[in-house]
Parts: C-alpha cells; sequence; structure tokens
DNA sequence: AGAATAGTGTCTATGAGACAGTATGAG
DNA sequence: CTCATACTGTCTCATAGACACTATTCT
C-alpha cells in the first residue's frame, strides 16, 4: 500500500473547538455557546468551527478566539505575543468516529487562558454564549450523565476535563498562571489564581516568598494598589522566564 | 455562519505519524523509514499512514506500530494494557497547509515507547527501515538544514522533536521509563534507560535509593540476574504507580 | 587479586510548610 | 480603635546531591 494515495482517502472535516479557561470571581470559568441547530440543538458546547482552505491550525483557533471573545492571541505556531493577549496553545486532537453523528469530524482542541474579560461576546445573540464554572459543568457531566440536556455537546465535556487538567498541571512548572492576569498584578491576585484554578487554599506568606524568589517570574512595576483592601500591594509585571525552577507544587501530595 | 454546514467544509486528508523511540546501546534512537515516491522520495521519515474511515485515531496509531513493529500496544482511548505492550499516546497535531505539496493533511501524531527491539521489521523490504539515535537526526537537520538530503521528511524533524521532548520530561513525573525495559529489568537498567533519554550521567546510588524508595515504582519480583556483570542485581517489575511522586528530576537545572 | 556492578550509610545544602510577628491602609 | 491584607523572619522536616564504604560476582 503506497503511504499517500491522494485519490484514496476518506474525507474528513477539521474543526478546531476552544477551551477558554478565566478566573472569575474565585472560580475557574469557561467560555460555552448555546447551540442553535441539531444536533445537540440548545446544549452549550465549547466555541469553535471550521478550519480554513489556506490556514493553519493554530490561525484557526486565534481566529475563532478572537471572533468570540474579542481576544488577541499569538498563534501558537508564530512568535509574536501582542500585549493583551491571551496564552494559546494546542491541547490535543478527538477524532472518534462517530463523535459527530453526520459526519467524520476531527476536532483539533485548543486551550486558551485568559485575564477576567467583562462579558462574552457573542455573534449578536445575547442569551448563546456565558462564562460557566467548571466544577458546575463537569459535575453535571458526572452526574446527569452525558446525555441530559444541561451536559455539553458532542465529547464536549471530555475535553474540557482534558483542558482544565492541562492547566492545572502546567502552573505548577511553568509561569502561565499569570495568563490570568491582568498586565498589572499583586501577589495576592496571583495567589487567588491559583486557589481558583486548584481548588484550594494557600498560605499567602508562603506563596509570597515562593514566588518572588524564583527568579524571572516576577518583576516589580514600581506601583502599589490597593484595590484588594489592606495594606498597599506591590504591582508586578510577569518575567520573562516561562519555565519556572523550583516549580509550584499543589499542595495535599 | 452555522457553525457545521455538512457541504461547507474543505477536504482534508487525516493521517497519523508515529514516534517510536527505543533505547538501544545507550542511545536513544527512533523508527525511521525510507520513502519509495515523490514528494521526498528517497528521504526517511517517520512511520504513518491514513485513518481508515471507521477508525479511532489512537485505533489508527496503534494499527500503525503493529505494521512496523509488531508490537502490540494498547489504544489510548481503550483500557486494555497487553503484556507486551509499548506505551502509545497522542503528541500533537500538525496541520500547516502546505506540510505536504500535493495536498491539505492534516497529521495527528503520536508517541511511542518501546524496549529494545531485535531489528526493523519492513513490510518486505530490507533497507527500508532503521532504528537511528535521535541525536543523529536531530543534530542533522539543525547543521544540514530542513531541504538536505539527509533531513527527514516532510515537518518530521519538528515531529521528531518534540516527541523527544516529551519523552524527556515526562519520564520525571511518570513511571513511564519502563516502558523502554524488558517486563522484568534491574535499577541498573532503569538508570542507563534515564541517562541515555537525558543524555546525562545519574549517581548510581542515589539513583538506586530514591527509585526504590518512591512507593509504587518498582515491585521486586524476587530474582536477580547477572547479565550487567559485578554482584548480581534484584530483578523488579513496574509497579502500579503512573504518577511519581517525588518525581525525578534531571540534573542541572 | 582486580575489576565491575549492586547496595547502604552519612553528611550537607536547599526548599516546603507551619506559624509568630510587623507594616500599612480603610472604615 | 478593629479589621483586612501585605510582607518578613524563624523553625522543622524532607529530599537532592556528594561521596565513603561494603557486598558479590567474573576473569
Amino acid at each position: 500500500m503506497p503511504p499517500y494515495d491522494p485519490s484514496a482517502f476518506p474525507p474528513f472535516a477539521v474543526t478546531v473547538d476552544l477551551v477558554v479557561l478565566t478566573v472569575r470571581s474565585h472560580a475557574l470559568c469557561t467560555l460555552v455557546v448555546r447551540r442553535g441547530e441539531e444536533p445537540f440543538q440548545g446544549r452549550w458546547a465549547l466555541p469553535g468551527g471550521f478550519v480554513r482552505d489556506d490556514e493553519d491550525l493554530g490561525a484557526a483557533a486565534a481566529r475563532e478566539l478572537a471572533e468570540e471573545t474579542g481576544l488577541c492571541a499569538h498563534d501558537p505556531s508564530a512568535a509574536s505575543v501582542p500585549d493583551n493577549g491571551a496564552h494559546l496553545e494546542q491541547l490535543a486532537t478527538y477524532g472518534a468516529p462517530k463523535r459527530d453523528p453526520r459526519m467524520r469530524v476531527v476536532s483539533v482542541a485548543h486551550l486558551a487562558l485568559a485575564p477576567d474579560l467583562p462579558a462574552p461576546r457573542p455573534g449578536g445573540d445575547a442569551n448563546s454564549a456565558r462564562w460557566a464554572p467548571v466544577e458546575e459543568l463537569l459535575d453535571q457531566a458526572r452526574a446527569a450523565g452525558p446525555d441530559s440536556p444541561d451536559a455539553l455537546a458532542f465529547d464536549h465535556a471530555q475535553i474540557l476535563s482534558d483542558g482544565v487538567e492541562r492547566a492545572r498541571s502546567k502552573i505548577e512548572y511553568s509561569s502561565l498562571a499569570t495568563a490570568f492576569c491582568p498586565p498589572e498584578f499583586t501577589v495576592g491576585e496571583l495567589r487567588r489564581v491559583y486557589e481558583a484554578v486548584w481548588g484550594v487554599s494557600l498560605d499567602p506568606r508562603n506563596f509570597h516568598r515562593k514566588v518572588t524568589g524564583t527568579p524571572g517570574f516576577l518583576v516589580p512595576t514600581g506601583g502599589t494598589t490597593t484595590r484588594q483592601g489592606g495594606r498597599p500591594a506591590q504591582l508586578f509585571r510577569a518575567g520573562g522566564a516561562t519555565l519556572l525552577n523550583p516549580p509550584m507544587l499543589r499542595p495535599e501530595v
């Protein structure tokens, strides 16, 4: 069998689906959109769409992210990182033969981490997009089963679960937690990100010592803020380091 | 725009490509096959092939692995793990518009880790497959450029590089290094796996203490062997633990 | 005996976690 | 004043890395 026979390949559709995570009021949330048509009409789903003919996978994901949220993210295969850019990376690819009942669809899921955004920007319809706490979505999938009307469409509960787990483990050994923060943030705000993503409480004193002692993680901007109340806190930007050494370890090991 | 219009999707071909890694004579090696046709005729490439019409992505990867090596691997989406099974997991998906000059091909790359195998089992032709040291392949890509006749076909140098990096980091915090070992192995043999994959030397005494002290990593079988010379060494099987705590850290951090 | 590998003990530096205590603002 | 948050210091325990030493086999 020749390994590449252009006339003999089965036809596939290729889409990108997005797990867009943010931290809103101390909870890890993800963007979901209401499906307007069959299959799974009326159910919530992850945002996504077809990859275009001349478009790279990362570019398709960045385009969908911009369409759904207005966020500018760098194409993971490119090198530029705009200022208000969210973090975007490929997550995994899902291609079970019957995952879409109408045709063979392979979905290249991507993971985006974004600072808290004012409100979803649906494509014109108001009630068609929302930030949902991931615990709520995943608990529904576990409790009510994948066919309940509250469950996510397609295999999106699995994709969401994989994306959340990726985010939880990646903030351990990389500086990606700063992608959930505004350009300038305090140590306390960064700690609340870790607490929301991991669903734990962290000792503020040890967290402060550790995070300020990791070279390249945080750069002081000189300013202070009292937006969290209490004593004024130093403001920081994300430093150049991407890999943290030593890593931030999840407690309860 | 409706998110799924069956009549409006661009046609894609979907393939799986395999990064099959093993340790042979103290070097990390990967399986490459000689291309018999254009494009890249005569160049070495990663093994791979089309995903069939009714086949899951992981099943396609397991099928290709069996065809190329005779290895039995569990479908990553299934739960069964056969005895002599290699480890198989999805790596990443590559879909740049021009990565195959003839048509739009999206390749879902998989990573396989296997114990040392006697010899590649080419599909009938003798000189068409070999185990190549990854350092050699990656150095060629860096030195001679991607268009040199020694470089891997398509974007396979990038895929290989990503696969090697995944393997290097994954044996830090998981027990996957045992996938490179035969069913029963000694601590010294496991250490040589780490040394080959990371390209470093490790202190045999500290390694022994650490690896035998990590709960669930190794289970003594009771037997001993002198196949490495010297004092007889205890034989172990891989324990049930998949996540190592504490992890094995790469030196020189 | 000498070489090679296996395995144990011991010391030291470093980091994680617990927690006392001080600093600075808002009400 | 109280309360909330920010930050510093100190103690203890666990682990990584360096390395001395013993054990067992082969040639």
